[in-house]
DNA sequence: GAGCTCTGAATTTTT
DNA sequence: TTCAGAGCTC
């Protein structure tokens, strides 16, 4: 206990402190952008601390392991006397902790504790082969795509909705598939189930089962005195029932979230989590912040009336004490390369005046808008980091390599075996399915690969392969790295035969190689990657050194939570923001709103919204094929009045802008398929 | 049965 | 430009 009040607790504003302070039961605070959201919650992990809770019994669960970590390093370093806070407290995302207590809880789950971690696209490539053994493709090319077929899927059972529903509403040109699509996510369920693989839903949903029954959610309960979550409005029905299902014992609860920001309904996040909070968890208290501490008050007149159109929300006014500073700006450019110039001489500008590269940020819709920046940046050697986008993971050579760790982890993931064995040559998916076969009748062991009578074009390449498993088989103490060096002696040759330009692929596997090496399990080094994944093509490149500096280049999703002095949303231009892909309905719209939104209050002190006039269409094959944009709709006239209008360049580009215990066993997998009965 | 070539289609955000 | 699938050849 802490007799006088500490500094950093009397250094916080009235409503901040009584967040902070809070007596036990659920609480709800509902925090504008930049008002000291994060330094609230890290507060209060402190102030639990200091009043005697044991760290290794409060759970702090955050949006990425990264904002996990970065709060408890702040925590700890409010706390003296604990600077082992940070590695106790139970932090990281709903997924990763799902995944660390199904590994405690497995027996009770119905699970093998060896159960692998399917990401999106292995699930996708898991749902296709189901999808082609039921011959639901080639009987109709109209039958919706993999990618397709697992978003439907997530929605439904992150319960968004009955299967009709979801399909009515989200899918409406798959209606004629219902049946299809039913019997397609029965026989994924039930192969997942027999193969020990859990897609990243089904971590959730079986700690969501888990925890329905009573006596188990005591027990997972009972370990936590206090619950914090971050970023609720991000959060899905599922997850409301996890928490709900954590609390029996104690409702100590702590929710922290802003509705103006939520941009995840993808992902089956829903705004109603945090609106219907207080009837979910009785009794909960709310506290509003208001106060902006990040961005000076321009920028905020800018912001508020973006979001002023939004329609259900908490409503909130948010201010400023920083006064000063110049609006922001809207610039209209003549194309793309006169954006990517605009970018590029603002930000050296802001360089010479002593805000360094790090400190300024380039947002946009899609990963894609940034290739043409990319490349001037390039081409004068201006260094960069860009988050979002395509993952080091879903590069082919990349995923063979995981393939065979995975195979080794989890002999029944059959996924990860058609990947390898159809890797070699003289194996297509018949030879893949029949070497399979046979290990599954010896019983999935993989070595028994070394008795498989295999066609004479493939017996050479099988050969090779079943020595590779044997060398495993015998390194499996090892730790990851040297069995990563080890499958780099059988893969590169075929690498070699498969892929054109290998040396780039070789380049990253060596990188695979070297990420590896800080994990002391195989398992461990999986589930990070599955659950964790290097977010920027800068992360491979080794650590950084403490003085390099570099440019940040983020789709908005990768943004959110982060702030920087100068920010430049590019191509804010309607079609890309909103993205003409989530127009169909008003909901989607309001949506690309808050995403406009969370890109700029990122801002600290300077705000650049840039939008080219003459769009390329890419996808095209004729080079100038292009067409004449219009200013995004978010736009408005009440919203350009607070900005400074201006046009790029000579103003060749005029436009008009518009306005583990009890040996209980719960039939979690039954009632994960009952859903498709 | 493997693996090549040709054709047509689609194309966001992420744990 | 990339990806999936159909159809053809070895």
């Amino acid at each position: 206990m802490q007799a006088v009040s500490p500094k950093w607790l009397s250094d916080l504003n009235p409503a901040q402190r009584e967040a902070v302070t809070c007596g036990d039961g659920p609480l709800l605070v509902v925090a504008g952008a930049g008002t000291g959201k994060t330094l609230t919650l890290v507060s209060r992990v402190a102030y639990l601390v200091s009043q005697g809770v044991p760290p290794d019994r409060i759970l702090l669960l955050t949006f990425t392991r990264r904002a996990a970590d970065e709060m408890l390093r702040r925590a700890a370093s409010l706390v003296s006397g604990e600077p082992s806070l940070a590695k106790r407290v139970w932090g990281g995302t709903f997924h990763a902790t799902a995944n660390r207590l199904l590994r405690i809880y497995a027996r009770q789950a119905g699970l093998s504790p060896d159960f692998t971690i399917l990401d999106r696209s292995d699930a996708e490539d898991f749902l296709n082969v189901v999808r082609n053994d039921l011959s639901f493709s080639s009987r109709d090319r109209r039958f919706p795509q993999k990618a397709t077929c697992l978003a439907i899927y997530s929605r439904r059972v992150n319960g968004a909705g009955s299967l009709e529903d979801v399909v009515k509403r989200d899918f409406p040109w798959c209606l004629t598939w219902q049946e299809e699509l039913k019997q397609l996510f029965r026989e994924y369920v039930l192969r997942k189930q027999r193969q020990g693989l859990l897609d990243y839903d089904d971590l959730l949903l079986y700690w969501y089962h888990l925890v329905q029954d009573e006596s188990v959610a005591r027990d997972i309960g009972s370990r936590f005195d206090h619950i914090l979550v971050d970023e609720y409005q991000d959060t899905n029905p599922v997850q409301a029932g996890i928490l709900r299902g954590m609390r029996r014992q104690n409702n100590n609860l702590t929710a922290v979230g802003d509705d103006a920001q939520s941009i995840y309904s993808f992902r089956s996040a829903s705004v109603r989590n945090m609106l219907d909070f207080p009837a979910e968890f009785p009794g909960a208290r709310i506290v509003t912040l208001e106060q902006n501490y990040r961005s000076l008050q321009p920028v905020l007149d800018t912001t508020n009336r973006v979001i002023a159109r939004a329609r259900e929300r908490y409503s909130k006014e948010l201010w400023s004490e920083r006064k000063g500073g110049q609006r922001p700006q809207l610039i209209t450019c003549a194309g793309e390369s006169e954006q990517d110039e605009t970018v590029i001489r603002n930000v050296l500008q802001h360089r010479e005046q002593g805000i360094a590269l790090r400190k300024q940020a380039v947002l946009f819709r899609t990963a894609s808008h940034s290739d043409s920046l990319e490349l001037a940046l390039s081409s004068r050697n201006i260094p960069f980091h860009k988050y979002g986008g395509l993952r080091f993971l879903e590069m082919a050579h990349i995923k063979d390599l995981i393939g065979f760790l995975r195979v080794m982890e989890n002999p029944h993931d059959q996924v990860a075996w058609f990947r390898v064995l159809q890797l070699l040559s003289g194996v297509g998916p018949v030879t893949a399915a029949a070497a399979f076969e046979h290990m599954r009748l010896s019983g999935g062991d993989p070595s028994s690969l070394a008795g498989f009578a295999a066609p004479a074009a493939a017996v050479d390449d099988i050969r090779g392969l079943a020595d590779l498993v044997r060398d495993l088989k015998g390194m499996e103490s090892d730790g990851p790295s040297g069995q990563i060096e080890r499958i780099e002696r059988f893969y590169l040759p075929v690498m070699e035969r498969v892929y054109e330009n290998p040396a780039p692929r070789a380049n990253d596997i060596k990188h695979l190689g070297e990420l590896a090496r800080k994990y002391g399990s195989r398992r461990q080094f999986l589930d990070e990657l599955v659950l964790d994944p290097p977010l920027s093509t800068g992360d491979l490149a080794g650590p950084p050194y403490k003085d390099e500096d570099w440019l940040v280049l983020s789709t908005i999703h990768s943004a959110k939570g982060l702030e920087w002095d100068v920010v430049y949303l590019i191509h804010a231009a309607d079609g890309n923001l909103p993205s003409d892909m989530a127009t169909g309905s008003e909901q989607e719209i309001e949506e690309e709103l808050r995403l406009a939104y969370v890109a700029m209050t990122r801002a600290r002190d300077f705000l650049y919204v840039l939008w080219p006039l003459r769009y390329y269409h890419k996808s095209a094959g004729i080079s100038d094929n292009h067409s004449y944009a219009q200013c995004s709709r978010f736009f408005t006239s009440e919203v350009t009045a607070t900005m400074d209008c201006v046009v790029a360049g000579d103003g060749r580009g005029g436009a008009d802008v518009p306005g583990a215990s009890a040996p209980l066993r719960l039939n979690i997998s039954d009632r994960i398929r009952e859903m498709w009965e």
